[in-house]
DNA sequence: AACCATCGTTCAATCGTTTGACCGACAGTA
DNA sequence: TACTGTCGGTCAAACGATTGAACGATGGTT
């Protein structure tokens, strides 16, 4: 209640008003299980804490663990809903474990992840996860920290084994049968960039389901697309054109290209999903307002980005990290999808 | 280039290198002008800074100084993409100041506003910036930290003024001006919920772009939403039971509510914008790829993030903040309006 | 020759917590 | 009585950077 503006209230404060050395009050406040204390010393402790509004000065805590109960996240942009939800994941199971997060998009004006590394390097965080492709250099940068640090929805071509990732492969089998039992058969697939490792193990899981139905998947079926909506229309112009068979569904890797996709199908004459069933992955709020809404296969992002916190809390810089998240996925049906039609 | 893992390099490991006392090293760390020192022992002091990769523990320095050189940002929620963009403005704005953004979400699910309080005021931040809804008692407990704080796009009714927005009902006749340019009379609005002051300036601003141009608001021009897809088809599908004369123009208090609109203009056999013209404020990447395309007006949230930080890194706890913020708005035209075509 | 100013640098206190070491009082035991 | 062991605390040294004050050397002035 006596919350005087300006005073900063330290241990000492609380120390006098309560009749005892500050070690003691420290000791209570850490909860210290070595500590030997009579009830009513806690007593006054405890109340004297209250009276004063005394909160521990995070700096001075800082300085004498060499903690700094903060963890640091990089993404590439705020603006992409994929990473609003690694970001609410991890920031929920940050909080809960005591920490505080720290994101950072590294694609900012001046917010290059170097001077990201400068900033964070310095003591300030306790642990880093990148959400952002990271150069060799940067690695290295890490590396020289002495920090524990991990991929995130990003597995990275070196030896190092530090990443956290979800079962890409799973999400594109899913829906791929999901389109097989509709009937389809003649099923490409616009795929994720050549750089993005989501892409090639989204790619994988289509031929294996391919294949496990006992279909051929050909070159032709296959194009490549960057992640974006011009990206997604320009990769199924490709798929229309060049295409011996018309097919009669559609996997695409993202909800951003799936967006572009469906306006190339529109411009072609094709309904969806009359003509041509329509699936992508992952889930966005943005699927259910497309025209027409769009079936999709939900991930566990949210789940990936506590689960990076939680392996980054317990582990040192010199540990591996490899980790699945093999949390359920789950197919959300819209309108995009349907039986197929023979004609 | 030594980068040593484990062990951190501190003040006197520098100051031994270079031969000098750690009180030299940490003044040429900070550009200290009151230093006079001779250029060859600056040379030293430099070179052995980065021989041994120094970098100032932050913690220590905090302790001293009693600043964290970090900014708090509250916001509802990461996946909204107006967010998105507040957050980018302010993130750099920080770096390039200096300072670290700590970006929390207060709808989380152990991520309360309270909480977050908690663990920041405890010298973490150095000020705080609240784009979310804020209770009376939270602003209370705000004014206990002893921290400048300011509301982002968002203006509290109680007494204080701290705060920046934008000038939404500018925002709004640019929008309704548009609408009069290609013809249109017959021009409803589709507002937001009550409790958000943005809407009620974009309220003021339709009413007024009204009146300038000679025509009348009846309350039945006027439906409320929640800045929800669903509240946007309510209150569309509202409109057009109500109204006498049948609009020819709507003008949406957000593209969410937008989005519902369109749906239920569209249910209705309405075309847009053969038959309707739909405009919107803000844009987000999202208008874009709605089917028609989406006219809105751009409003400058970037810059109203960079501005809060500034504002709020060049005040203290007692110094008043109002400010509007205003950037030139854009109007940015696609597929939803066009010219009425009288039957 | 004594004095003073300036330059370039060192000294040391301080920020608020944490934590191992230490210590007096008291009870139980031999 | 002397000794040992717990209980309930106190003491003080860190952690690393900042910053006002002090200080020795040098050169110039009178």
């Amino acid at each position: 209640m006596t919350a005087r503006r300006g005073t900063r209230v330290t241990l000492v404060d609380v120390a006098r008003l309560a009749g005892v050395d500050k070690a003691i009050v420290s000791r209570v406040v850490n909860e210290d299980p070595s500590l030997v204390i009579r009830p009513d010393t806690r007593e006054r402790v405890v109340e004297a804490i209250q009276n004063l509004g005394y909160r521990p000065n995070v700096a001075a805590r800082s300085l004498r663990t060499a903690k700094a109960g903060t963890l640091g996240l990089v993404i590439p942009d705020f603006a992409n809903p994929v990473y609003a939800e690694i970001i609410t994941g991890a920031e929920s199971a940050a909080l809960a474990q005591g920490h505080v997060l720290v994101t950072g998009s590294s694609t900012g004006a001046n917010s290059s992840m170097d001077r990201y590394l400068d900033l964070l390097g310095q003591g300030r965080v306790d642990g880093l996860m990148l959400a952002s492709p990271t150069t060799a250099h940067e690695q290295q940068k890490l590396e020289s920290l002495g920090l524990p640090w991990m991929m995130v929805n990003r597995r990275d071509t070196g030896d190092h084994h530090r990443f956290v990732i979800l079962n890409d492969a799973q999400a594109a089998k899913l829906a791929v049968e999901h389109l097989l039992e509709l009937g389809h058969q003649e099923i490409v697939h616009v795929a994720g960039p050549f750089g993005a490792d989501t892409a090639r193990r989204r790619a994988t899981g289509y031929r294996q389901a391919m294949k496990l139905a006992g279909l051929d998947v050909r070159a032709e079926s296959i194009a490549r697309g960057d992640y974006t909506p011009g990206g997604g229309a320009d990769a199924m112009a490709q798929l229309l054109r060049g295409g011996v068979l018309s097919p009669t569904a559609v996997f695409v890797a993202n909800v951003a290209m799936a967006v572009g996709v469906l306006d190339t199908l529109r411009r072609n004459g094709l309904r969806v999903p009359e003509d041509v069933s329509v699936v992508a992955v992952h889930d966005l709020p943005l699927a259910e307002h497309l025209v027409p809404a769009l079936t999709t296969v939900r991930m566990p992002l949210q789940e990936l980005g506590a689960r990076a916190v939680e392996l980054l809390l317990a582990s040192s810089p010199e540990d591996e990290v490899a980790e699945v998240v093999n949390t359920a996925m789950e197919l959300v049906q819209r309108e995009s999808t349907a039986p197929l039609t023979r004609d």
